[in-house]
DNA sequence: CGTCATTTGTAATATTTTTACAAAATAGGC
DNA sequence: GCCTATTTTGTAAAAATATTACAAATGACG
């Protein structure tokens, strides 16, 4: 249980932050420092269909979005644990997709306020 | 008074990205992107001590952090209700002092979890 | 040792950013 | 309207970063 003073809650005051981390969509130099995974790894990963970048669009460099950066964090984790790249990567899909609902409605959300 | 639920709480689940929101250091083009401000624009309100990059560092091109964004937003808002730059840059002073504050603090204390 | 998975290196090319100039566009006072 | 200061935008050349496509090195495990 957990007990907040509503004018002292601080995360009313964060909500619309996540609008903007929804938009947060960085390149690849950026995601090798916020992370401290090498470049050519996170390519390597890419190429292996773990991770995904936004190319398409209007840009023809890498750019990742707070949940490929999220997943990048989590399996350099899990690789420190002993597992495989493949099983990170399985091990992970569960927890994404979680991660992808809270955070796809909590943007949302705090995009109409 | 709020009570809430422990298991139900976002908030919690979340509290975690704080921290990753504080690292998210992103170039000049990713910036126009996220924001809509032309980066020859981000580059002239730098010019005139309105918006700070982080160059110093390891980096020679422009690095923008979290609250510089949310600067660069909360100013194109002001400058469409027809405020001028510096105007707009001091209406702006007192809310960022107080993000700063709050967001440091968020940022610290999902570090420690 | 052999094999497969993973990481790392690198040269040539493409893209992005910076700087330093300058010129438009905009707003307000007179 | 004209003047002046502010603000925005343009651009060429140089510097920094990213991409691709190769290949080699390293590590894990039977």
């Amino acid at each position: 249980m957990v007990t907040i003073m509503e004018e002292q809650n601080p995360y009313e005051n964060i909500l619309q932050d996540f609008d903007l981390l929804k938009r947060l969509i960085v390149g690849i130099g950026e995601v090798a420092d916020i992370t401290g995974v090498a470049q050519r790894k996170i390519r390597y990963w890419e190429e292996k269909g773990i991770i995904h970048s936004l190319k398409g669009g209007e840009s023809s460099t890498r750019r990742y979005d707070y949940l490929n950066i999220k997943k990048i964090i989590l399996i350099q984790e899990l690789l420190e644990e002993g597992f495989t790249l493949d099983a990170a990567a399985r091990k992970i899909g569960e927890r994404m997709k979680k991660l992808h609902t809270v955070f796809t409605q909590l943007a949302d959300q705090s995009k109409e306020e």
